[in-house]
RNA sequence: GGGCGUUUAGCUCAGCUGGUUCAGAGCAUCUGCCUUACAAGCAGAGGGUCGGCGGUUCGAAUCCGUCAACGCCCACCA
């Protein structure tokens, strides 16, 4: 077979998918092997792969091969969500487009154009997922709004709303006026603004003469919503207006003075407007005072008809036009620059109002209750485990979730109205006609006469069941495959959602499973570019996924991320780093070119290759458990750079070189095979991180049978080793530098062969066969002193020489010895001024002394035979 | 305002219970090489007073205090 030079992933990418996927080896069933379980998050339905999917499903794919291949049987479940406000965005937009109105159509209309939409551009991230490789269980793909998932939605509301963990009212909540919905504390995202303080002028009602108390506040346009104005009572200067009552400015409503210690006497003058139905505080204060609410917002945001004044305009067109008209009347102080915080939207991006509505609520003290402990005492693990605080913290100051959202496209709440108030909450229509007949003891009633909720749940109220509801444990609890792959074992996401989903799901994974929904979490970081900027549409500095593997390979890439990302921290992406990932897949494949390109003879092994196999043996079992150790503490760069140095480094560079044979020559068959050995184990150490490479390798390495992949081969356990054989070959090593060394500055061909002297014996003479090999050296002997114009070196406590006769140059090895002796000489003071130290000799442990005093001898030693070799130069 | 984290070579990061596996890795850089697997390569080399200051200790990148810079999370000061 002729291989080409250089490794072409695109040639092989997409066949072994193809194979894998058609001999069912992602397909899981249970059975009587240990699970190995990992559900997806879900990605939106009608989302495109982008860098953060691309790291986050290569981790997931990494520790599914791996655990596939340690004999666990892996079920990695792909799937994706329905995502309500982005895809309804997505959908209004859409048909925008087509000059459609979402208000000009019924809900079964808009929903007909949205699963239209969800079909056309459904599962093409899942797709893509395919070209990077991802080992999923296809067959097992889900929906978070297929058939078994919204049933077990509708019927944990159903349930949760019986527990009387449901409730309904009205409350202030956070109104995003664009996508005119509801949306829950975790939606709003709070920024820093640069905007203004205004200083209104309201003037006190039949006072004679004309004083006025003056307001500060950022949202001058909410005064016709002002019902009060409050002061705290011990603020001595605002004394005067207790009793009083005030003039919104321009409404010229007359609204009275409150008194509450609310009130922070130091923020601008003391005085608060109180405007109750649009800002938090000023609700629990118009609670608390008996206060009326004047909601003066329509919904998209503009003055609606209760503000009597700038009716339909939209709130930020009448903060500028209501500063004009403040100042034209006299009525504006003064405007400051002012610094504040004001939430926006999580999916539009658009400033959220706060609004009086009735929504549906989660009670969620119950649920935190439960899901704190597990993971403070670290039965559920996090990785890494900081994220623990900003749980805990989260959990500690548990609100209310508001669950309903004022959309159409998701689970519609399962709550049926009765016609004469009142409502019934069942999973069915038919089931909720019977409670409603029992409820009103009306036997006439008809299910047409039940009108069902509008709203529909928050998106997240359907992703905090998908480790359950995956395998059918909401409706069939106690099923096969719920009892054998629950709880799953890895979850891998980032922590931007660990309120949204991880949390919850903990919770629900208590509430209906009575267990955790996975005993370990990897918290991702965010993927930025080089020079540590978010990567963004806007920036232009996101790479497209897909172009990266066309580029480099889907293993190329892999390997790139792979990189550049220890847990938790923010990766900085570089295309760079996909090009090292290309390059060490080019260095496999030719590793493999040489290996298959030998010819094999029937001979006895040579020395110098017995001594390369038993050291490169002993080399592959200290990796493989060290690979496995960094594997449980989920330290999968450093994993992969092992793995990464074992084959290019000691597996290319020394081994290879050690065990080839000269052009031309054969091979003998013990260090062919045992070759061939090792690139499998090589392989099979590889495969989790570049998957198709390690697969076209491992296909071509041996005659497999068909349906046979490197995917399902066991790695097992690494076996014991020699520790001291791979500490003498350390030292072989330098020796063998040592002489390249020599051989590059004294501009010695390969080709020309040299003898090496050790000044006394070696302490890695058992291992000259290989020494010899790699140096292209005649002779290896011992002397007592070494030839005179001899270049010399030192490894450990030994002095190695090549005699070069006329070659050496006098002054320059005389310079180097003499500035190795001062090093020497400078280390052995500070060694024994600290073996001098009385304390340092009393006080430290033996072992610590034992050490300093073995170095002061080696620093002797080394320093007598460097006076030696420089008196030698200088007779 | 509260909490958490980070700071080690030009870049990205390891460095556990203080002590030759303590100053490391990869990449980048520099110098030689088109040596018959690989120039997407081979062989060598240089580079850091471990953010600053103080303390504990025989001994500190490592423990304590403090300051600084950066980052993240949470919080209703208009």
């Amino acid at each position: 077979m002729e291989l080409a030079s250089k490794y072409n992933p695109a040639d092989v990418e997409g066949k072994w998918y193809q194979y894998w996927m058609d001999n069912k080896l992602f397909s899981s069933k249970p059975d009587g092997r240990e699970p190995y379980t990992i559900v997806i998050p879900p990605p939106n339905v009608t989302g495109v792969l982008h860098m953060g999917h691309m790291l986050n499903n290569t981790i997931q794919d990494i520790l599914v091969r791996r655990a596939r291949m340690m004999g666990k049987n892996a079920c990695w479940v792909p799937g994706t969500d329905h995502a309500s406000i982005a895809t309804e965005a997505k959908v209004v937009n859409k048909l925008a487009q087509q000059g459609i109105k979402k208000t000009d159509l019924t809900r079964e209309e808009f929903l007909k154009h949205a699963w239209t939409w969800t079909e056309e551009h459904g599962g093409i991230i899942l797709k893509q997922l395919r070209r990077l490789g991802a080992s999923c269980d296809w067959d097992r793909t889900a929906f978070t709004m297929d058939e078994t998932r919204s049933k077990s939605v509708i019927r944990v509301f159903v349930d949760l709303y019986n527990k009387g963990l449901i409730y309904r009212g009205v409350r202030m909540v956070n109104w995003d006026p664009k996508a005119l919905t509801a949306l829950s504390d975790e939606e709003v995202i709070y920024k820093e603004e640069h905007s203004k303080l205004y200083y209104l002028r309201y003037k006190v009602e039949g006072d004679a003469e004309g004083r006025y108390a003056v307001v500060a506040t950022t949202r001058p346009e909410t005064i016709m919503g002002d019902t009060a104005m409050c002061i705290n009572p011990n603020d001595p200067k605002n004394q005067w207006l207790k009793g009083k009552k005030v003039i919104v400015p321009l409404v010229n409503r007359v609204i009275p003075v409150i008194e509450d210690d609310y009130v922070d006497i130091e923020f601008g003058t003391g005085c608060l407007k109180v405007t109750p139905a649009h800002d938090v505080n000023d609700y629990v204060l118009g609670e608390k005072h008996n206060l009326q609410s004047i909601d003066i917002f329509n919904d998209n945001g503009t003055i609606s008809e209760a503000a009597g004044l700038y009716v339909g305009m939209d709130r930020f067109a009448v903060r500028e036009q209501i500063e004009k008209d403040l100042d034209a009347a006299a009525l504006l102080e003064k405007v400051e620059a002012y610094t504040n915080k004001v939430g926006f939207s999580e999916r539009t991006n658009v400033p959220i109002e706060p609004k009086l509505s009735m929504q549906w609520f989660l009670k969620m003290q119950h649920f935190a209750d439960m899901a704190l402990p597990p993971v403070m005492n670290d039965d559920l693990k996090f990785y890494p485990p900081k994220y623990k605080n900003t749980y805990r913290n989260w959990l500690e100051n548990i609100k209310d979730w508001c669950i309903s959202r004022q959309l159409w496209w998701g689970h519609r709440i399962p709550a049926y109205y009765l016609p004469q108030g009142g409502f019934v909450v069942a999973e069915t229509p038919e089931q909720a006609l019977e409670l409603a007949k029992a409820k009103t003891d009306n036997q006439e009633l008809k299910v047409e006469d039940l009108r069902q909720e509008e709203d529909c749940l928050d998106t997240w109220f359907s992703s905090w069941l998908w480790p359950i509801s995956l395998f059918n444990g909401i409706l069939d609890p106690h099923n096969k495959e719920i009892d054998y792959y629950y709880p799953t074992s890895d979850l891998v996401t980032g922590p931007d959602i660990i309120f949204f989903w991880v949390a919850r799901m903990i919770m629900a994974g208590y509430e209906y499973m009575g267990d955790m929904p996975f005993k370990n979490v990897y918290f991702t970081g965010i993927v930025r570019d080089k020079i540590g900027r978010k990567m963004s549409k806007s920036l232009g500095n996101s790479p497209d996924p897909l172009e990266l593997i066309d580029k480099y390979g889907a293993d190329g890439v892999r390997m790139g991320m792979m990189l550049a990302a220890p847990a938790g921290n923010d990766i900085l992406f570089d295309e760079a780093l996909c090009e090292q990932g290309r390059n060490f897949n080019n260095k496999i494949w030719n590793a493999f070119r040489l290996v298959k390109g030998w010819q094999v003879a029937e001979m006895e092994q040579p020395e110098y290759a017995r001594l390369a196999t038993d050291w490169f043996e002993a080399m592959l079992a200290q990796t493989a458990e060290e690979v496995n150790d960094l594997f449980g503490k989920y330290r999968l760069s450093e994993a992969l750079m092992m793995v990464y140095k074992l084959f290019w480094d000691e597996f290319s560079s020394w081994y290879l070189e050690m065990v080839k044979p000269a052009y031309g020559q054969p091979i003998d068959r013990t260090t062919f095979n045992k070759t061939l050995g090792f690139f499998e184990t090589l392989l099979k150490l590889l495969h989790p991180f570049m998957p198709f490479i390690t697969e076209e390798l491992w296909q071509h390495i041996y005659d497999r049978k068909p349906g046979e992949s490197i995917m399902t081969q066991t790695l097992g356990t690494a076996p014991a080793y020699n520790k001291t054989l791979i500490d003498s070959f350390e030292k072989v090593k330098e020796v063998i530098s040592g002489v390249r060394t020599i051989r590059l500055q004294k501009n010695i061909a390969q080709k020309e062969a040299l003898t090496l002297e050790s000044v006394g014996e070696s302490p890695v003479c058992a291992f000259n066969a290989v020494i010899a090999k790699l140096c292209n050296l005649s002779e290896i002997k011992t002397v007592e002193i070494k030839s005179e114009g001899a270049a010399a070196f030192m490894v450990g406590t030994t002095e190695y020489a090549v005699p070069l006769g006329n070659l050496i140059n006098v002054e320059e090895e005389l310079k180097k010895l003499e500035a190795d002796l001062k090093y020497q000489e400078g280390f052995l003071q500070s060694v024994l001024k600290k073996l001098g130290n009385e304390k340092f000799v009393s006080k430290a442990p033996a072992n610590v002394i034992e050490m300093e005093r073995k170095k002061q001898a080696d620093a002797e030693t080394k320093i007598a035979a460097l006076k030696e070799s420089i008196a030698a130069l200088k007779k």
